[in-house]
DNA sequence: GCCACATTATTCGAATTCGAAGCATGTAAG
DNA sequence: CTTACATGCTTCGAATTCGAATAATGTGGC
Protein backbone atom coordinates (compact mmCIF):
# COMPACT_ATOMS: atom_id res chain seq x y z
CA UNK A 1 0.00 0.00 0.00
CA UNK A 2 3.02 2.41 0.15
CA UNK A 3 4.87 3.13 -2.96
CA UNK A 4 6.38 5.88 -4.55
CA UNK A 5 3.95 8.38 -5.25
CA UNK A 6 2.75 11.24 -3.67
CA UNK A 7 1.76 9.73 -0.26
CA UNK A 8 -1.11 11.01 1.55
CA UNK A 9 -1.54 12.38 4.62
CA UNK A 10 -2.63 10.14 7.26
CA UNK A 11 -4.59 13.14 8.28
CA UNK A 12 -6.05 13.91 4.91
CA UNK A 13 -7.26 10.73 4.93
CA UNK A 14 -8.70 10.57 7.92
CA UNK A 15 -10.70 13.53 7.11
CA UNK A 16 -11.80 12.17 4.37
CA UNK A 17 -13.56 9.23 5.65
CA UNK A 18 -15.08 10.44 8.22
CA UNK A 19 -16.84 13.05 6.55
CA UNK A 20 -18.08 10.13 3.91
CA UNK A 21 -18.88 8.32 6.69
CA UNK A 22 -20.56 10.50 8.90
CA UNK A 23 -22.47 12.13 5.78
CA UNK A 24 -23.27 8.66 4.42
CA UNK A 25 -25.15 7.47 8.22
CA UNK A 26 -26.75 10.88 8.07
CA UNK A 27 -28.22 11.07 4.98
CA UNK A 28 -30.01 7.50 5.95
CA UNK A 29 -31.18 8.49 8.91
CA UNK A 30 -32.77 11.49 6.93
CA UNK A 31 -34.11 9.49 4.47
CA UNK A 32 -35.64 6.69 7.08
CA UNK A 33 -37.56 9.72 8.79
CA UNK A 34 -39.19 11.50 5.72
CA UNK A 35 -39.70 8.29 4.45
CA UNK A 36 -41.92 6.90 7.64
CA UNK A 37 -43.16 10.58 8.50
CA UNK A 38 -44.10 12.08 4.68
CA UNK A 39 -43.97 9.49 2.28
CA UNK A 40 -41.03 10.86 0.03
CA UNK A 41 -37.74 10.58 -0.56
CA UNK A 42 -35.00 12.87 0.69
CA UNK A 43 -34.59 13.73 -3.04
CA UNK A 44 -38.32 14.56 -3.30
CA UNK A 45 -37.85 17.05 -0.11
CA UNK A 46 -35.20 19.14 -1.46
CA UNK A 47 -36.77 19.63 -4.44
CA UNK A 48 -40.09 20.89 -2.66
CA UNK A 49 -37.76 23.04 0.04
CA UNK A 50 -35.76 24.35 -2.87
CA UNK A 51 -39.26 25.58 -4.77
CA UNK A 52 -40.72 26.90 -1.32
CA UNK A 53 -37.26 29.13 -0.46
CA UNK A 54 -37.36 30.03 -4.03
CA UNK A 55 -40.75 31.55 -4.13
CA UNK A 56 -42.44 29.14 -6.00
CA UNK A 57 -41.20 28.00 -9.28
CA UNK A 58 -37.89 27.29 -11.35
CA UNK A 59 -36.56 25.67 -14.13
CA UNK A 60 -35.94 22.20 -14.28
CA UNK A 61 -31.84 23.37 -14.83
CA UNK A 62 -32.12 25.00 -11.80
CA UNK A 63 -33.45 22.51 -10.11
CA UNK A 64 -31.20 19.73 -11.17
CA UNK A 65 -28.17 22.27 -10.81
CA UNK A 66 -29.45 22.82 -7.19
CA UNK A 67 -30.07 19.38 -6.24
CA UNK A 68 -26.77 18.24 -7.86
CA UNK A 69 -28.48 15.69 -9.39
CA UNK A 70 -28.65 14.19 -13.23
CA UNK A 71 -31.41 15.63 -15.59
CA UNK A 72 -33.23 12.65 -16.53
CA UNK A 73 -33.60 11.82 -12.70
CA UNK A 74 -34.78 14.69 -12.04
CA UNK A 75 -37.49 14.35 -15.03
CA UNK A 76 -38.75 11.12 -13.31
CA UNK A 77 -38.68 12.73 -9.80
CA UNK A 78 -40.70 15.79 -11.31
CA UNK A 79 -43.32 13.10 -12.62
CA UNK A 80 -43.89 11.31 -9.87
CA UNK A 81 -44.38 14.99 -7.77
CA UNK A 82 -46.73 16.28 -10.50
CA UNK A 83 -48.82 12.72 -10.59
CA UNK A 84 -48.71 13.10 -6.43
CA UNK A 85 -50.37 16.74 -6.68
CA UNK A 86 -47.57 18.41 -5.20
CA UNK A 87 -45.72 20.30 -8.22
CA UNK A 88 -46.54 21.85 -11.74
CA UNK A 89 -44.64 21.88 -15.00
CA UNK A 90 -45.67 24.35 -17.36
CA UNK A 91 -43.90 25.64 -20.63
CA UNK A 92 -41.79 28.82 -19.94
CA UNK A 93 -42.51 31.81 -21.14
CA UNK A 94 -39.44 33.77 -22.04
CA UNK A 95 -37.93 30.25 -22.89
CA UNK A 96 -40.05 28.06 -25.40
CA UNK A 97 -37.62 25.04 -24.15
CA UNK A 98 -37.49 25.58 -20.48
CA UNK A 99 -39.98 24.10 -18.17
CA UNK A 100 -41.49 26.17 -15.08
CA UNK A 101 -41.61 23.80 -11.95
CA UNK A 102 -44.15 25.40 -9.69
CA UNK A 103 -44.94 23.79 -5.74
CA UNK A 104 -48.88 23.81 -5.43
CA UNK A 105 -50.17 24.37 -2.00
CA UNK A 106 -50.20 20.79 -1.37
CA UNK A 107 -46.71 20.67 -1.73
CA UNK A 108 -46.29 23.61 0.36
CA UNK A 109 -48.53 21.87 3.18
CA UNK A 110 -46.53 18.67 3.21
CA UNK A 111 -43.11 20.71 3.73
CA UNK A 112 -44.89 22.78 6.34
CA UNK A 113 -45.92 19.25 7.88
CA UNK A 114 -42.61 17.39 8.03
CA UNK A 115 -40.45 20.09 8.59
CA UNK A 116 -40.56 20.19 12.23
CA UNK A 117 -39.56 16.34 12.10
CA UNK A 118 -37.14 16.82 9.94
CA UNK A 119 -35.17 19.58 11.86
CA UNK A 120 -35.62 17.63 15.32
CA UNK A 121 -33.74 14.26 13.26
CA UNK A 122 -31.22 16.89 12.21
CA UNK A 123 -31.03 18.10 15.82
CA UNK A 124 -30.23 14.78 17.31
CA UNK A 125 -28.61 13.33 14.62
CA UNK A 126 -25.62 16.54 13.69
CA UNK A 127 -26.13 19.60 16.24
CA UNK A 128 -26.58 18.04 19.40
CA UNK A 129 -23.16 16.51 19.12
CA UNK A 130 -21.47 19.74 17.89
CA UNK A 131 -20.69 22.78 19.74
CA UNK A 132 -21.99 26.37 18.75
CA UNK A 133 -18.38 27.09 17.41
CA UNK A 134 -17.61 23.74 16.21
CA UNK A 135 -20.93 23.90 13.73
CA UNK A 136 -20.48 27.45 13.05
CA UNK A 137 -16.62 26.34 11.52
CA UNK A 138 -17.93 23.18 9.87
CA UNK A 139 -20.52 25.24 8.08
CA UNK A 140 -17.53 28.17 6.96
CA UNK A 141 -15.38 24.95 5.85
CA UNK A 142 -17.92 23.07 3.95
CA UNK A 143 -19.06 26.06 2.39
CA UNK A 144 -15.36 26.92 1.41
CA UNK A 145 -15.43 23.65 -0.17
CA UNK A 146 -18.65 23.59 -2.22
CA UNK A 147 -17.66 26.92 -3.63
CA UNK A 148 -14.23 25.19 -4.97
CA UNK A 149 -15.98 22.86 -6.51
CA UNK A 150 -18.56 24.49 -8.00
CA UNK A 151 -15.24 26.62 -9.47
CA UNK A 152 -13.33 24.26 -10.54
CA UNK A 153 -14.96 21.76 -13.18
CA UNK A 154 -14.62 18.41 -13.37
CA UNK A 155 -10.96 16.94 -14.47
CA UNK A 156 -11.76 14.75 -17.57
CA UNK A 157 -15.49 15.82 -18.13
CA UNK A 158 -14.23 19.22 -19.19
CA UNK A 159 -15.91 20.00 -21.97
CA UNK A 160 -14.08 20.06 -25.29
CA UNK A 161 -15.00 23.33 -26.42
CA UNK A 162 -11.39 23.78 -26.38
CA UNK A 163 -10.06 24.61 -30.13
CA UNK A 164 -10.01 21.65 -32.63
CA UNK A 165 -7.70 23.22 -34.94
CA UNK A 166 -10.36 25.59 -36.72
CA UNK B 1 -42.38 28.36 6.24
CA UNK B 2 -42.20 30.42 9.62
CA UNK B 3 -44.81 28.59 11.73
CA UNK B 4 -45.07 27.74 15.49
CA UNK B 5 -42.40 25.02 15.99
CA UNK B 6 -39.37 25.03 17.79
CA UNK B 7 -37.26 27.37 14.48
CA UNK B 8 -33.87 26.02 13.58
CA UNK B 9 -31.15 28.63 13.42
CA UNK B 10 -30.07 29.55 10.42
CA UNK B 11 -26.99 28.92 10.96
CA UNK B 12 -27.19 25.73 11.59
CA UNK B 13 -29.07 25.24 8.26
CA UNK B 14 -26.43 26.22 6.42
CA UNK B 15 -24.03 24.54 8.05
CA UNK B 16 -25.88 21.17 6.79
CA UNK B 17 -27.02 22.33 3.53
CA UNK B 18 -23.26 22.92 2.81
CA UNK B 19 -22.24 19.83 4.39
CA UNK B 20 -24.70 17.50 1.45
CA UNK B 21 -24.16 19.49 -0.81
CA UNK B 22 -20.60 19.83 -0.84
CA UNK B 23 -20.25 16.10 -0.26
CA UNK B 24 -22.87 15.40 -3.38
CA UNK B 25 -20.30 17.22 -5.44
CA UNK B 26 -17.54 15.37 -4.18
CA UNK B 27 -19.54 11.88 -4.43
CA UNK B 28 -19.92 13.17 -8.08
CA UNK B 29 -15.95 13.58 -8.86
CA UNK B 30 -14.40 10.70 -7.07
CA UNK B 31 -17.33 8.36 -8.61
CA UNK B 32 -16.24 10.02 -11.81
CA UNK B 33 -12.44 9.14 -11.49
CA UNK B 34 -12.97 5.92 -10.42
CA UNK B 35 -15.36 5.21 -13.21
CA UNK B 36 -13.06 6.16 -16.03
CA UNK B 37 -9.70 5.57 -14.48
CA UNK B 38 -10.43 1.88 -12.86
CA UNK B 39 -13.67 0.52 -14.32
CA UNK B 40 -14.84 0.49 -10.88
CA UNK B 41 -17.70 2.19 -8.75
CA UNK B 42 -17.05 3.94 -5.35
CA UNK B 43 -18.73 1.50 -3.40
CA UNK B 44 -16.58 -1.84 -5.28
CA UNK B 45 -13.49 0.64 -4.33
CA UNK B 46 -14.06 0.74 -0.70
CA UNK B 47 -14.65 -2.68 -0.43
CA UNK B 48 -11.70 -3.73 -1.80
CA UNK B 49 -9.49 -1.01 0.25
CA UNK B 50 -11.16 -2.23 3.29
CA UNK B 51 -10.16 -5.53 2.78
CA UNK B 52 -6.56 -4.36 1.50
CA UNK B 53 -6.53 -2.40 4.78
CA UNK B 54 -8.19 -5.18 6.70
CA UNK B 55 -5.28 -8.14 6.15
CA UNK B 56 -6.90 -9.06 3.11
CA UNK B 57 -9.96 -10.47 4.62
CA UNK B 58 -13.55 -9.81 6.21
CA UNK B 59 -17.12 -11.02 6.71
CA UNK B 60 -19.54 -9.75 4.72
CA UNK B 61 -22.05 -8.45 8.13
CA UNK B 62 -18.23 -6.57 8.66
CA UNK B 63 -17.98 -5.23 5.37
CA UNK B 64 -21.33 -3.89 5.02
CA UNK B 65 -21.43 -2.03 8.05
CA UNK B 66 -18.39 -0.42 7.26
CA UNK B 67 -19.40 0.45 3.62
CA UNK B 68 -22.58 1.71 4.80
CA UNK B 69 -24.95 -0.29 2.90
CA UNK B 70 -27.66 -2.32 2.63
CA UNK B 71 -26.65 -6.43 2.89
CA UNK B 72 -28.50 -7.03 -0.06
CA UNK B 73 -26.65 -4.39 -2.05
CA UNK B 74 -23.56 -5.67 -0.53
CA UNK B 75 -24.09 -9.12 -2.05
CA UNK B 76 -24.86 -7.74 -5.42
CA UNK B 77 -21.74 -6.24 -5.58
CA UNK B 78 -19.66 -8.74 -3.81
CA UNK B 79 -21.23 -10.79 -6.99
CA UNK B 80 -19.92 -8.42 -9.63
CA UNK B 81 -16.16 -8.17 -8.18
CA UNK B 82 -16.10 -12.20 -7.57
CA UNK B 83 -16.88 -12.41 -10.97
CA UNK B 84 -14.21 -9.92 -11.89
CA UNK B 85 -11.67 -11.75 -10.01
CA UNK B 86 -11.31 -8.89 -7.84
CA UNK B 87 -12.16 -10.96 -4.15
CA UNK B 88 -13.03 -14.29 -3.43
CA UNK B 89 -15.64 -15.63 -1.10
CA UNK B 90 -15.63 -18.77 0.89
CA UNK B 91 -17.48 -20.65 3.92
CA UNK B 92 -16.32 -18.89 7.55
CA UNK B 93 -14.36 -22.14 9.22
CA UNK B 94 -16.36 -20.47 12.71
CA UNK B 95 -18.96 -19.66 11.75
CA UNK B 96 -20.58 -21.92 8.88
CA UNK B 97 -23.11 -19.04 8.56
CA UNK B 98 -20.70 -16.80 7.61
CA UNK B 99 -18.77 -16.04 4.69
CA UNK B 100 -15.11 -14.97 4.37
CA UNK B 101 -14.34 -12.34 1.83
CA UNK B 102 -11.01 -11.99 0.28
CA UNK B 103 -8.97 -9.98 -1.78
CA UNK B 104 -6.86 -11.39 -4.67
CA UNK B 105 -3.55 -10.56 -5.55
CA UNK B 106 -5.32 -8.63 -9.22
CA UNK B 107 -7.34 -6.72 -6.75
CA UNK B 108 -4.67 -5.70 -4.89
CA UNK B 109 -3.19 -4.91 -7.78
CA UNK B 110 -6.50 -2.97 -8.81
CA UNK B 111 -5.98 -0.63 -5.51
CA UNK B 112 -2.56 0.32 -6.17
CA UNK B 113 -2.98 1.16 -9.99
CA UNK B 114 -6.01 3.55 -9.10
CA UNK B 115 -5.20 5.09 -5.75
CA UNK B 116 -2.88 7.63 -6.55
CA UNK B 117 -5.12 9.50 -8.76
CA UNK B 118 -8.12 8.66 -6.57
CA UNK B 119 -5.64 10.61 -3.89
CA UNK B 120 -4.51 13.29 -6.53
CA UNK B 121 -8.77 13.85 -6.77
CA UNK B 122 -8.83 14.36 -3.16
CA UNK B 123 -6.19 16.51 -3.15
CA UNK B 124 -7.63 19.05 -5.86
CA UNK B 125 -11.38 19.03 -5.00
CA UNK B 126 -10.68 18.77 -1.15
CA UNK B 127 -7.60 19.00 0.68
CA UNK B 128 -6.37 22.12 -1.44
CA UNK B 129 -9.19 24.37 -0.50
CA UNK B 130 -8.17 24.23 2.56
CA UNK B 131 -5.77 25.26 5.40
CA UNK B 132 -3.92 22.18 7.28
CA UNK B 133 -6.31 23.70 10.54
CA UNK B 134 -9.14 23.28 8.58
CA UNK B 135 -8.66 20.00 7.76
CA UNK B 136 -7.32 19.02 10.82
CA UNK B 137 -10.40 20.53 12.27
CA UNK B 138 -13.10 18.72 9.66
CA UNK B 139 -11.62 15.75 10.51
CA UNK B 140 -12.00 16.05 14.29
CA UNK B 141 -15.25 17.45 13.60
CA UNK B 142 -16.84 14.81 11.49
CA UNK B 143 -14.96 11.90 13.54
CA UNK B 144 -17.34 13.20 16.32
CA UNK B 145 -20.43 13.17 14.76
CA UNK B 146 -19.72 9.79 13.34
CA UNK B 147 -19.51 8.68 16.40
CA UNK B 148 -22.18 10.08 17.55
CA UNK B 149 -24.82 8.74 15.19
CA UNK B 150 -22.73 5.23 15.51
CA UNK B 151 -23.75 5.45 19.21
CA UNK B 152 -27.52 6.55 18.18
CA UNK B 153 -29.64 4.11 17.10
CA UNK B 154 -32.03 5.35 14.74
CA UNK B 155 -35.47 6.62 16.02
CA UNK B 156 -38.01 4.66 14.75
CA UNK B 157 -36.43 1.58 12.98
CA UNK B 158 -34.78 0.59 17.00
CA UNK B 159 -36.25 -2.19 17.70
CA UNK B 160 -36.63 -4.92 15.37
CA UNK B 161 -38.13 -8.24 17.15
CA UNK B 162 -40.76 -6.44 19.65
CA UNK B 163 -43.26 -9.90 19.71
CA UNK B 164 -46.81 -9.08 18.00
CA UNK B 165 -49.06 -9.63 20.41
CA UNK B 166 -48.56 -12.52 22.39
C1' DG C 1 -32.37 34.81 -43.84
C1' DC C 2 -29.55 30.62 -43.08
C1' DC C 3 -26.44 27.20 -41.09
C1' DA C 4 -23.87 25.34 -37.35
C1' DC C 5 -23.84 24.70 -32.76
C1' DA C 6 -25.53 25.34 -27.80
C1' DT C 7 -29.13 24.62 -24.52
C1' DT C 8 -33.41 22.43 -22.39
C1' DA C 9 -35.95 18.66 -21.35
C1' DT C 10 -37.49 13.95 -22.14
C1' DT C 11 -37.29 8.96 -23.34
C1' DC C 12 -35.04 4.76 -23.23
C1' DG C 13 -32.29 0.83 -21.54
C1' DA C 14 -29.06 -0.85 -18.31
C1' DA C 15 -27.26 -0.89 -13.80
C1' DT C 16 -27.72 -0.28 -9.00
C1' DT C 17 -30.16 0.04 -4.70
C1' DC C 18 -33.17 -1.23 -0.96
C1' DG C 19 -36.39 -3.97 2.00
C1' DA C 20 -38.92 -8.04 2.73
C1' DA C 21 -38.99 -12.80 2.51
C1' DG C 22 -36.45 -17.11 2.62
C1' DC C 23 -32.95 -20.49 4.08
C1' DA C 24 -29.49 -22.24 6.88
C1' DT C 25 -26.85 -22.19 11.01
C1' DG C 26 -26.00 -20.86 15.90
C1' DT C 27 -27.59 -20.32 20.72
C1' DA C 28 -30.28 -20.10 24.87
C1' DA C 29 -34.04 -21.84 27.80
C1' DG C 30 -36.69 -25.46 29.49
C1' DC D 1 -32.94 -33.00 23.30
C1' DT D 2 -36.17 -29.80 21.57
C1' DT D 3 -38.33 -25.57 20.91
C1' DA D 4 -37.88 -20.72 20.08
C1' DC D 5 -35.53 -17.10 18.64
C1' DA D 6 -31.14 -14.70 16.69
C1' DT D 7 -27.82 -14.12 13.18
C1' DG D 8 -25.57 -14.22 8.37
C1' DC D 9 -26.27 -14.20 3.84
C1' DT D 10 -28.88 -14.56 -0.53
C1' DT D 11 -32.87 -14.12 -3.63
C1' DC D 12 -36.48 -11.56 -5.38
C1' DG D 13 -39.23 -7.66 -7.01
C1' DA D 14 -39.89 -2.84 -7.17
C1' DA D 15 -38.02 1.64 -7.32
C1' DT D 16 -34.46 4.72 -8.46
C1' DT D 17 -30.43 6.30 -10.87
C1' DC D 18 -27.47 7.53 -14.64
C1' DG D 19 -25.79 8.33 -19.48
C1' DA D 20 -26.59 8.25 -24.32
C1' DA D 21 -29.66 9.30 -27.82
C1' DT D 22 -33.52 12.27 -29.30
C1' DA D 23 -36.44 16.31 -30.22
C1' DA D 24 -37.27 21.03 -30.01
C1' DT D 25 -35.90 25.74 -29.40
C1' DG D 26 -32.43 29.61 -29.10
C1' DT D 27 -28.16 32.19 -30.79
C1' DG D 28 -24.29 33.85 -33.37
C1' DG D 29 -21.66 34.47 -37.61
C1' DC D 30 -21.96 35.34 -42.24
Amino acid sequence: MSEDFQAPDPQQLAAFFALMEAVSLLQHRVEQHLRTDGKISYVQFQVLTRLASADGQLTMTQLADGVVYSRSGLTYQAGLLEDAGLITRSPSPDDERSITVTITDKGRALVNRVLPGHVEVLRRQLFDSLSDDDLHRLGDIMAMVRDHMRAQPPRSAAPRKRRATP
